[in-house]
DNA sequence: ATAAATACCCCCCTTTTCAGGGTATATATT
DNA sequence: AATATATACCCTGAAAAGGGGGGTATTTAT
């Protein structure tokens, strides 16, 4: 008995690599591949009752993404296994695979053996993640955690982000048609609250929170 | 008469998908692929009358990096081309690869239309820049043109950098055993300089500048 | 019902920033 | 030898920041 497969990517070199590590395993049986999310969902939509095992995809597709597709995967309601793989590794978009449930992630520029791992691991039910994501993810969560105890309230971002645009307290206080006493307030709150020494300190804060544009 | 190509990626789904591609054409005759830039060193000081028309490399490989082996190859001094392709598209490395005299980069999530467009542009003896390196590219020189004619002495670079690592003025001149009046000369300097209006100004430019860590 | 958090305002005082000047010297560059 | 540049330093004065202390009104949570 084979496991079968479905593969949405619209990197067509990707594809290939990909389908060559597969096509070399023997209990792998590719159902369908596709460059659009949108192929696959017709696909389960017409075949509902077909065994499916996993869908690997890729997030950035054309017609309907990585993530949209996945909801549709898991809406179905049946032990389909999702692998997403992709290019980029940020934290939020991890937050979001996480949320909706996908089974594992690798990065492209993994290594044939990962991937295999990969497919192996969540095909047995565990999840799989790989650990280079891990790292960058816990990394920035901690990192995140300790500025999550310190909210800003939107007047103090207000404040904070005219700081960081070079605005002279003067000039934040007409702009919001506040006191300057107000703005001299904040400013102070903020340098408290964010343990900051001065300008220097609540301007990289607001470049961090990506108040301002670098 | 086919061209003879050798590839050289560590990333076997990569070179899998460049070889499937590669085969589908039959212009194409690949003399050698390796994960590793050494073997094909190697392969060259071996082969030294063989007919070599392309090389495709990666630029980060474990043991001979592909900047390394492109010198190996340029030394040959025969008509080798090389085509690079990676996943990292900056442009500190675009000026390195010209420099190095490549003749076209391709990024790795381009797709299989570009990658044979630049194989077929380089045969021709052209160069191959992907239009989406050429527009970061630009975009990069562009901005850092701007801020070129700009140029910090090693004594500003070390103010702004503690500038901006929340220090003060006091804290600057102890530390660097200079007065005061000396830091704030050197601020002022660097705020009519750098054309910006303050400390938060002067912050931003360090952290664009990379003198300190965001 | 009351505590806590939020948003706002004011005064005083000291230190720092910032704009405008300046001098002196060593080290390159031409 | 002449000039430019980098470096280090100084002064004034106004404006802003930074640190401390007050306060009130409103909303939100317990």
């Amino acid at each position: 008995m084979k496991y079968n497969l479905i593969i949405a990517d619209d990197h067509k070199m990707f594809l290939d690599g990909l389908l060559s590590i597969l096509n070399s395993e023997k209990e792998y049986n590719i159902l369908l591949t596709a460059k659009d999310g949108k192929y696959i969902a017709k696909y389960l939509e017409i075949n509902p009752n077909e065994r499916i095992d996993l869908i690997i995809t890729d997030i950035s597709m054309p017609g309907l993404d990585g993530i949209s597709l996945n909801k549709i995967i898991k809406e179905r309601n049946n032990n389909i296994k999702t692998l997403v793989v992709s290019m980029h590794n940020d934290v939020d978009m991890i937050d979001n695979l996480i949320e909706h449930d996908v089974d594992g992630y690798v990065p492209k520029n993994a290594e044939k053996g990962e991937f295999l791992k990969a497919i192996k691991t969540i095909l047995k039910g565990e999840k799989y993640f790989s650990k280079e994501i891990k790292d960058i993810y816990l990394d920035n969560k901690f990192a995140k955690k300790k500025n999550e105890d310190i909210k800003l309230t939107q007047r103090e971002i207000d404040v904070i982000t005219l700081i960081a645009q070079e605005h002279t307290t003067q000039e934040i206080a007409d702009q919001l048609f506040l006191s300057k006493h107000t703005i001299e307030s904040y400013r102070k709150n903020l340098i408290a609250k964010l343990n900051v020494r001065n300008l220097a300190g609540l301007t990289k804060y607001a470049l961090k929170m990506k108040y301002i544009k670098p």
